[in-house]
DNA sequence: TTTAAAAAGAGGGAAAACACCCTTTTTTTA
DNA sequence: TAAAAAAAGGGTGTTTTCCCTCTTTTTAAA
């Protein structure tokens, strides 16, 4: 049987010993070295030896977090796969992990039979993903086919009104006139808007309106 | 134990019959009834005796085929869910179904194990995805997996490069950094573009690019 | 029922960005 | 080597964006 060599990424040093110590107890995994962030592991990357078969990345790390290492592992060694072990589950966390090639995401209070599973099937055929990934992707998916899924963020009638104008050639001006308004009322619009989507400028709100539906194509 | 009930839309009899048999062979689950295509469907779900638990179906049928049928339970019965069982293991196909609600994609070579291992989590948990399935909503995920065919239409690499860019809330000085170029040729570009794609503003070249799937959401 | 606060509408002014002219230089290529 | 294409520049008016302040209307509380 081969044993297959893990490495793990994680600032804290009680869940990091303590997986460790789980993994060294299965007979074919090893624990190869823990390191507390992403800039670690580089550094440790420069020794062909330290180059593991698999690695545990948690994301909230200070110096260079977990995104960051992903990235810099996607790039750099992309035949390493790696795992995201985290207590984040928010959708962004989740869905940027996956564009950044994680092999796996798990929440760090799952139980440690699911964690060598995981282990077992990234090894074995590439990739574990659980039904909390597979529900985000499928969410991903289809979030342009629910336009009207924005229950979350009300926009009232007006505002709705000025986006879906906003998303036109038409210029404030003529939005306002159309909207029976004054230009600076719509200007108003504008700001607070940009404010509250956490958008630069008209091209940002655009984005915005055609990704989460706001707008008919 | 609740006995769950299944309706089979599938237009190859052989098949039908097959997995009818299969499945009442089971004490959860019995068979409601057979249709062969879509429109038969429709027919029966008028009556609220005849809609079922559950319902298996293909995507190659004469009339109404498997994506209108899936596009109509979705809209008028939600609550029932449907798994996709078909021979087409092609992404459009997956990725389409699962658009339209599938809640699980199963190739009709699987063995009759999985398919009742796939009816009873759908029964349970609501939908039941295999790994092929959840690869390729991942490779969905991926934006630059997936490559838009407008190749062909004549946009220059650089062009289709600002027009990336364009829909970014970078400024044209930004952009022309971004891509080693003078504010000046940016500026070119742009009025190159918006006289031959007829727009009169970033806004209009943004809301063009994206119904013409020149960039990627 | 009055009153205070909040929300909506409107405005002034100014810098930055956008859009549209037209011309010149550099690079490609036929 | 001449023509075409790409890159760059000059100048200018318009639009956008971002500060403010102010009035009117709605809402909620006293």
């Amino acid at each position: 049987m081969t044993q297959h060599s893990i490495v793990i990424v994680d600032d804290h040093q009680i869940v990091s010993e303590a997986i460790s110590g789980l993994i060294n107890a299965m007979p074919n995994f090893k624990i190869l070295y823990e390191v507390r962030n992403g800039r670690e592991l580089i550094n440790k990357f420069q020794h062909k030896k330290n180059v593991p078969d698999l690695v545990l990345l948690d994301i909230n790390m200070p110096i260079m977090n977990g995104f960051e290492t992903a990235a810099w592992l996607h790039e750099n060694f992309p035949e390493v796969p790696f795992i995201a072990l985290t207590m984040n589950d928010d959708d962004e966390s989740i869905i940027k992990m996956l564009r950044l090639g994680a092999k796996g995401y798990l929440i760090k209070d799952i139980d440690s039979d699911e964690l060598l599973v995981a282990l077992d099937e990234v090894i074995k055929k590439g990739f574990y993903y659980t039904d909390l990934v597979t529900s985000k992707l499928l969410y991903n998916l289809s979030a342009d086919a629910k336009p009207n899924d924005n229950t979350n963020l009300s926009y009232k009638e007006k505002e709705m009104e000025f986006i879906r104008l906003a998303c036109t050639e038409m210029t404030y001006r003529e939005i306002a006139e159309e909207m029976c308004l004054s230009p600076k009322t719509i200007d108003g619009y504008r700001e607070d808007l940009f404010q509250k989507l956490n958008v630069k400028n008209r091209i940002g709100l655009v984005m915005y309106a055609i990704k989460n539906g706001l707008v008919q194509l």
